[in-house]
DNA sequence: TCCCCTTGATTGAGCGTTCAACCAAGCATG
DNA sequence: CATGCTTGGTTGAACGCTCAATCAAGGGGA
């Protein structure tokens, strides 16, 4: 069914999902793969080429594999930016505090990555972010004019990846709960800042 | 001067926050430190034990290595939060955007910590959002009743957190000076609020 | 003498990686 | 049909190296 590429790729990249790029040996990902270190090595000349089709798979992903199932059925813009976070607080959830972004993790543990690989890193933010500005983008009439909806999407995976950290070190959701919390008072504040006419929505207004 | 003890703690929380815990090895720290392995094996049964010396270390260094330099001068409280941002800023512009809070680099790294290094590291941010918190309470008349000094500081932490991991990925400070930016704009709207009545400062008032 | 500390060679496990051999399917030639 | 070559993939033992950790021996102040 699944090729032996396919397997070793989708097994690396649970694997360093769960204990981190450099405390998963290449032993791991071959015995769980149910695959020999030649066939890894027939396709990935070196560990870090599997990480780099790991992170592609990632960038690859985000759309049909973690935004589809978050936004299906929610049509409000800014509730899609509540629905997406509420999928990380679901991942949160279902394993106690230990599995979160596994990017933002990735991100952290390579001090000093290879070009290619903090490019795949960079270039994932960049997907996010631009999806979610996509949402701000959508709700531009509710927001103040000068509110900057990439900004806005930037500040939101800021607090999730913040408040990843924070619950998963704490093994509770409250640090991620109470981020997303104050994100939440903090768009209310611009919508009723906007409609209220105190923050003009249109910089012709002003 | 320094007891080779001090030299070896010193010395791994260059090293460890330079490249992490795992990249960086015994021999690193033992060449650095200008000491032999018998003398860190004398003085802390494993890595770990080394580790956990350092945890304890920044603990202990919260007050008077960062928040006193941070703040001295400062005596705004809401002013002090930024002080305080513009402290870590300032560790990345000099680094080129390589080091960031060791703190959170640690916490992302170590997917499963031994519990009393995870208790180190939720130590960590618990002292750095009491001190944060304190500066909230200090402001507390400026800002709404409804506004909470803890998840306040909680949110501090969480955006630099958050900041540093994209800022260190993108080699960029720009996602860190957005996160502060959008915290300020927060900030100011709360106090607004305060000040115009329409979010009542006490809750006796609402 | 005793005890704390230091020395640094040594250990053995585990790491990423290599490699020669093997296999099955496809294709061309006779 | 048969034969032999090619291609793409698999096998798993073995390699060289680094790692954290050990230990027997020695030093020096009290």
């Amino acid at each position: 069914m699944d090729s032996t590429r396919d397997r070793l790729v989708f097994t690396a990249l649970r694997l360093f999902g769960e204990k981190g790029y450099g405390s998963t040996s290449v032993a791991d990902i071959l015995r769980e793969a149910d695959a020999n270190s030649g066939s890894l090595y027939h396709f990935f000349p070196t560990k870090q080429d599997l990480l780099i089709a790991v992170l592609e798979a990632y960038r690859d992903g985000i759309e049909p594999m973690l935004l589809a199932p978050a936004w299906e059925g929610v049509a409000d813009p800014l509730e899609r930016v509540f629905a997406l976070l509420a999928r990380y607080r679901q991942a949160l959830e279902m394993t106690a505090c230990l599995y979160g972004c596994p990017i933002g993790s990735l991100a952290l543990e390579l001090h000093e990555p290879d070009p290619p690989v903090r490019e795949l890193l960079a270039i994932n933010f960049e997907g996010w972010v631009r999806h979610v500005r996509g949402c701000f983008e959508g709700a531009r009439e509710r927001l103040p004019a000068g509110a900057d909806p990439e900004k806005l999407a930037r500040l939101t995976l800021t607090i999730m990846e913040g408040g990843v950290m924070q619950s998963r070190t704490y093994r509770s959701l409250d640090a991620f709960d109470t981020g997303v919390e104050l994100l939440r008072d903090y768009l209310n504040r611009l919508e009723q800042a906007a409609s209220d006419g105190r923050d003009p929505k249109r910089p012709s207004e002003g």
